[in-house]
RNA sequence: GGUCCCUUCGUCUAUCGGUUAGGACGCCAGAUUUUCAAUCUGGAAAGAGGGGUUCGAUUCCCCUAGGGACUGCCA
């Protein structure tokens, strides 16, 4: 039985490397049976907004990872004060009163003497007199107080593990206006919840030196940590300069679909052989968190065409019939429309110009030359009903009549009746077309 | 500045010192198809650079370059 969690912090939308997270802690559950949680991060009250809280369930939701518990660390408040009191009475947490802007200044001193920017732990030299006159002018902050040894782990993706304790600051985990910061929320969190495996980007890996170190000051027990390589942009660029491009919402606004995205997120980074999943259990099946590499991944938006068409050139009429009918496409034409037209689209969304060529009529496209013919052929454009047959009837006539044969016959006459010169089998088309003069009669 | 991580076809990767450097996706070509797609067959395509070690280096070591993360009273 496994317990993981997806802990995104409710400030901003979900991205593809934030999903990529969601998806790994999402997938191992899926192939364990076991549970998956949504938890909100939003300690960072200045930050944190509701409408990126619920931004972020509409995607999980959209995308299909359902999760089955949510949590919020905002209800856990109290749990943290415990913590932190027992830490106190430990003796590991300890009080500190520099302001935000003293801190800065040091750090920048100590760069520039060429030294690592690491807090000095100068509180620990105060008296008990000026603790105390020092308390009285403001409110102190609370730091975990590390031990200075090499912290290790097993990590699932990057083997052994070890960091230096001594080349890090001691974490703050409470601030002076007494909110809890991240690294005691968390690991009280994953503590409490018996998270199994925590899964997330690799930029947390020294944070997990000093996570483990308050999980022992805690007593609990260590969970699995994974720390995936970090998704970029198409040239190796952070993907924090294009948030808009990767986000999920905007993903979905171009037209990407969750299967394929899911699909392609998921062997991204892993010497698993990809293959375009059909559904979450196949990829659940398919994904292994073992396969993955340290190397960043490259992610580009438009390695997700392909995908997406042959994905929807799989989809039965069921599955996209109540989004048809929000083109406009109902009754017994829209799955006929659906079959035409499914194999030869990028994007759901080109099919609003095929649903406007059999609804309303193309916008013909006649080259100059091929006027004359054009003309000709269509005089010979049988009458209604169409069916499927009357193309290949209509274009033998017509190859009999004008003597074109092959794609001079047939290109100018699919161009002047679509407008295009890709698209559906025209004698699948042909039978739809005559749709048109039905909706114009009614 | 410091610490750590990364670098093999376009992309994701395989290779436990000796391989025609393999696969997947993509791409290209041919077959097929009215077009596209699908399918089948075939093809092009890679070890960042420089030094070592070695009979032999993609593989081990060092340096350089490039990329990234961390270095917060953010998460």
């Amino acid at each position: 039985m496994n317990v993981t969690r997806f802990a995104p912090s409710p400030t901003g939308y979900l991205h593809v490397g934030n999903l990529r997270t969601a998806l790994l802690n999402f997938l191992i559950v899926r192939r364990s049976d076991g549970t998956f949680i949504l938890r909100l991060d939003d300690t960072d009250q200045e930050r944190s907004r509701s409408e990126y809280a619920d931004a972020i369930r509409a995607d999980l939701s959209w995308l299909g990872l359902n999760w089955d518990r949510e949590e919020r660390q905002s209800d856990r408040i109290s749990r943290y004060e415990e913590a932190a009191n027992h830490l106190r009475e430990e003796g590991r947490l300890y009080e500190c009163f520099e302001t935000a802007e003293e801190l800065a200044f040091r750090r920048t001193v100590q760069r520039k003497l060429g030294k690592p920017p690491v807090y000095d732990r100068s509180a620990l030299s105060l008296t008990d007199d000026e603790r105390k006159r020092l308390g009285s002018e403001r409110p102190g902050y609370w730091r975990f107080l590390l031990d200075h040894e090499h912290t290790g782990w097993t990590d699932t993706i990057r083997g052994e593990v070890s960091v230096d304790a001594a080349s890090l600051s001691d974490p703050v985990l409470v601030r002076a206006d007494g909110l809890f910061l991240y690294t005691l929320a968390s690991v009280v969190d994953d503590l409490d919840m018996g998270i199994t495996d925590v899964v997330r980007g690799s930029d947390h890996v020294t944070n997990t030196a000093a996570q483990i170190q308050v999980m022992h000051a805690l007593h609990g027990s260590i969970p699995n940590f994974a720390h995936h390589s970090l998704v970029t942009g198409p040239r190796g660029e952070p993907l924090s300069k294009r948030q808009r491009d990767i986000s999920i919402r905007n993903l979905r606004h171009i037209g990407v679909e969750p299967l394929p995205l899911l699909s392609h997120l998921a062997f991204l980074g892993s010497n698993t052989d990809f293959r375009l999943c059909e559904t979450i259990d196949e990829l659940a099946e398919a994904f292994d968190l073992e396969a993955f590499g340290t190397a960043p991944s490259k992610f580009d938006p438009a390695d997700l065409d392909r995908l997406t068409a042959r994905y929807l050139a799989s989809l039965p009429f069921e599955a996209v019939a109540e989004r048809l009918g929000e083109l406009g496409a109902t009754g017994c034409v829209a799955e006929e429309f659906w079959n035409a037209t499914r194999e030869n689209i990028t994007h759901f969304k080109d099919l609003k110009y095929w649903w406007s060529v059999i609804s309303e009529g193309a916008v013909p496209e006649i080259d100059e030359r091929d006027r004359a013919y054009v003309e000709a052929a269509l005089r010979l454009l049988p009458g209604l009903p169409f069916d499927d047959q009357t193309w290949s009837a209509w274009t033998e006539r017509v190859s009999q009549e004008t003597g074109r044969r092959g794609r001079s016959l047939y290109l100018p006459l699919r161009k002047a009746l679509t407008g295009r010169t890709k698209g559906p089998e025209m004698s699948v088309i042909m039978p739809l077309l005559q749709y048109v003069g039905r909706q114009s009669v009614s």
